[in-house]
DNA sequence: AAAAATATGTTGCATTTACAACAATATTAT
DNA sequence: ATAATATTGTTGTAAATGCAACATATTTTT
């Protein structure tokens, strides 16, 4: 009966879950250390409406991978904290909010991006350059080859 | 003011979180089709069960990264459905729940095993086996960098 | 033209999860 | 020896998360 031969502990998704709730531990122990104003994910959030200007809440969310109820409470809180700003707009003669970020947002993000950039080398540890790179590079692969076989209802 | 040069999307952080999302939230409609009687974290911790056979709640909680409430409550529910038996002993001296996976368990074990093989090969898709070992490899060897960076406490 | 389906955002609820406090016991320090 | 600390598991609670339902408006279908 112990005929098993594949265990969950070789397969990738044991590797990338527990490597992504390692950094998610590394994070969140980072940012209450640095005593940030925002958590995590509203870094996350912040940082890619910075690169995606305009953006509304629907097509955030499909970026960050959350849903439209999660998203919207995220930036409710960036909001009242002043990091960004919403505005009702038409997307396809639809009415949608839109979002920006600040010039609060703006010194926030860089703020944190200083602060952090000595921790992100920290996690690179012994590997080098290279190994860093190969690791996202494959990762990225992996990732597409992903998106297209999951169904993503956002 | 606009003087950030790194984005989140950019860094190996971005990478591993939505990769670990996609891979979960494929990994649950995969569960959840093939009406399986137990849920993924649960035959995580089976799988993790049936190679550390004697284990106690701890340090398997450590091999899963949750926290001992957690992993109490995933035990409680693989003994309900008769998957794994639980009892006391001592470790060190001490008192501790041990375990291990009963035939029930094992049988269980083996057949979402032989049920999921198909969709992992499906998570792959173009990658050459070459590629996804390499991504194995270089997760691992992050993974373990990580685990020397960041202090948990289970 | 009416009905059905789609897109977008919000609200409510139920589940998950983490964290802290506790209980019991053993080890270590004073 | 007594007090302080550490180990292990459980319980309680608060926060996070996701899902379904809803409201509104638009597009597509019949």
């Amino acid at each position: 009966m112990k005929s098993k031969i594949l265990h969950y502990t070789d397969s990738i998704n044991y590797e990338l879950e527990q490597t992504a709730r390692l950094m998610k531990i590394l994070t969140l122990q980072l940012f209450d250390r640095l005593q940030l104003d925002i958590t995590p994910d509203e870094y996350f959030a912040l940082d890619t409406v910075s690169i995606n200007a305009g953006i509304c809440q629907r097509d955030l969310a499909k970026l960050l991978l959350k849903d439209r109820a999660n998203t919207g409470r995220i930036l409710e809180s960036l909001e009242q904290k002043g990091f960004i700003t919403r505005f009702i707009d038409t997307k396809n003669n639809r009415l949608v909010k839109k979002m920006g970020i600040t010039e609060k947002g703006y010194i926030e993000l860089d703020l944190i991006n200083i602060k952090i950039q000595g921790y992100i080398d920290g996690t690179t540890g012994k590997l080098s350059p290279k190994e860093v790179d190969k690791v996202q590079e494959v990762l990225k692969k992996f990732r597409k080859n992903l998106e297209q076989v999951v169904e993503i209802n956002i």
